[in-house]
RNA sequence: GGAGAGAUGGCUGAGUGGCCGAAAGCGCCCGCCUGCUAAGUGGGUAUACGGUUAUAAGCCGUAUCGCGGGUUCGAAUCCCGCUCUCUCCGCCA
């Protein structure tokens, strides 16, 4: 991936992670995050190159402010007069100068922020010190694993499974990793979006219907990129990439606005597809709906005045536990720690499902604030009392991620007889309350 | 895919090489006036960065006229490339 330089200089300008000031000042307080955070970024470099950068564009622009008031003397003299010609003459070699400092401060600019764009988020005070993901916290559980169905069993087991849902066909027609969901694994996946997006939009979530592909700078705001190139698909034809999550396009829905404080938050919801890559990914992680290149998933996003964001984080999280406990699927919530954060993120919860057969947990849902994070990439405003543009802060997560959440519901729900009893809370679209186990879809 | 037109500040819209960050109008804000939800009138009205400074106000400077590059002492204005929008034709869910 390679962003053009004035894309870059673009992004410095205008949407730059943190406060330039801020960040000057307390580089002892990131220091500090960016250890907490298990990154290793050299500060001290970032401030060299932002120290030679000003010393870089004040030069610049001091001969640039001579060149400037010689030419409005120039504007005044007779053109073609003697005093005219000795000027260009003069000014001749101050434009050469004026040049090459100019592509001096083009340099110092890349390179300084090159440097500044590797940091990361800070991690909020109340995010607790770890170095992986045995140290998250479990902030809160519901439903009792115990308690579900003896006959569970792994879905990618069940003997139904790959009628409902059709792996093998899946890869003949695309690849691995790419399911077909038939009949009733279908019906399962459109009750579960319509479930979620009912419930979001009667929570006062604002229903939206993205594009599937974004552009670069869309991507960058959100910092899938450059960070996270390789796990996105690139259609190069265009240079759009698939979404990974419907986070991108609708975050990128209001970037390069000045919202109307009064009418924060502002809170959307969305179904979509979602294209992930999952390089790297391999074993028993990948089996069955546990991992796939494509899935659904309903996704939040919320713009939020920065003083409230946190509290606002812990209603997100309460709206997507909702949704779990609807479908009676026991679950826990982990704080994570601050090691165990993305880059991008100032506090995240994962709330995980049970999944009785397997007897794990699975992640269906991440629930983060990035503070200003991503709001100054995507320049994404608000005026205050006085009528300053302030950046707003962005939320968001999922409720829910799909395939997961009809995992564990195959697995849980499971009967002597092979059959799933289809949650209440599902049968509106499902029509029936049993899903049956011996399903004959192609003969 | 083919042909043409266009892109200027919150909006409308001037500006074809030089005090143009940009006329004018609208809108908006702050006054004044007016016995009244109007008219008139004066002023103000972008964003970012750098410097100065009390990390205030103010002031100084630079950048931004779709994006990038070029020509020039000097570019909103000229040249090249790109993107987007609109109209017409073709194709298509």
């Amino acid at each position: 991936m390679r962003i053009p330089l004035s894309k870059w200089v673009w992004i410095c300008l205008a949407g730059r992670m943190f406060d330039l000031k801020f960040f000057r000042e307390n580089v002892d307080t990131i220091r500090a995050g960016i250890a907490r955070k298990k990154f290793a970024c050299d500060l001290d470099a970032v401030l060299e190159l932002d120290n030679r950068r000003r010393a870089v564009i004040q030069e610049a622009e001091e001969l640039r402010a001579q060149q400037k008031s010689a030419n409005s003397d120039m504007a005044r003299l007779q053109k073609g007069s003697d005093a005219f010609m000795a000027k260009v003459a003069e000014m001749k070699d101050l434009s050469t100068r004026v040049k090459e400092l100019q592509a001096q401060q083009a340099e110092a600019e890349e390179a300084w922020l090159q440097a500044y764009l590797a940091i990361p988020n800070m991690p909020h005070a109340s995010v607790p010190d770890g170095d992986s993901e045995s140290d998250n916290v479990v902030a809160h559980s519901w439903g009792d694993p115990e308690g579900v169905s003896e006959h569970a069993r792994p879905h990618y087991d069940l003997p139904a499974f790959s009628r409902w849902v059709d792996l093998a066909r899946g890869t003949k027609v695309t690849g691995a990793g790419w399911p077909f969901f038939v009949g009733d694994g279908a019906r399962l996946v459109r009750s579960l979006i319509q479930f979620f997006l009912d419930e979001n939009t009667r929570a006062g979530y604002l229903e939206v219907s993205p594009p599937l592909c974004v552009n670069p700078q869309s991507a960058t705001a959100t910092g899938q990129l450059p960070d996270k190139e390789g796990q996105m698909y690139h259609a190069t034809g265009e240079d759009l990439y698939l979404i990974p999550t419907a986070e991108v396009p609708v975050t990128n829905l209001l970037r390069d606005e000045i919202l109307d404080a009064a009418r924060l938050p502002i809170k959307a919801c969305a179904y979509s597809p979602c294209f992930r890559r999952e390089a790297g990914s391999y074993g028993k992680d990948v089996r069955g709906l546990n991992r796939v290149h494509q899935f659904d998933k309903v996704e939040l996003v919320e713009w939020v005045h920065p003083d409230h964001s946190f509290d606002e984080l812990e209603q997100l999280r309460r709206q997507s536990e909702s949704l779990i406990e609807k479908l009676g699927l026991p679950y826990r919530t982990l704080l994570m720690c601050s090691g165990d954060i993305g880059f991008p993120h100032a506090k995240q919860y994962d709330l995980e499902v049970w999944a009785g057969g397997q007897k794990r947990w699975l992640e269906v849902s991440s629930c983060s604030n990035f503070t200003d994070f991503q709001a100054r990439r995507a320049k994404i405003r608000y005026r205050d009392s006085e009528g300053k543009p302030q950046v707003v802060h962005t939320l968001n997560g999922s409720a829910l991620a799909i395939p997961r959440v009809l995992a564990a519901i195959l697995e849980n729900n499971l009967n002597a007889d092979g059959s799933i009893t289809v949650p209440e809370a599902l049968r509106p679209w499902m029509g029936k309350d049993r899903i049956d186990p011996n399903p004959d879809y192609f003969g």
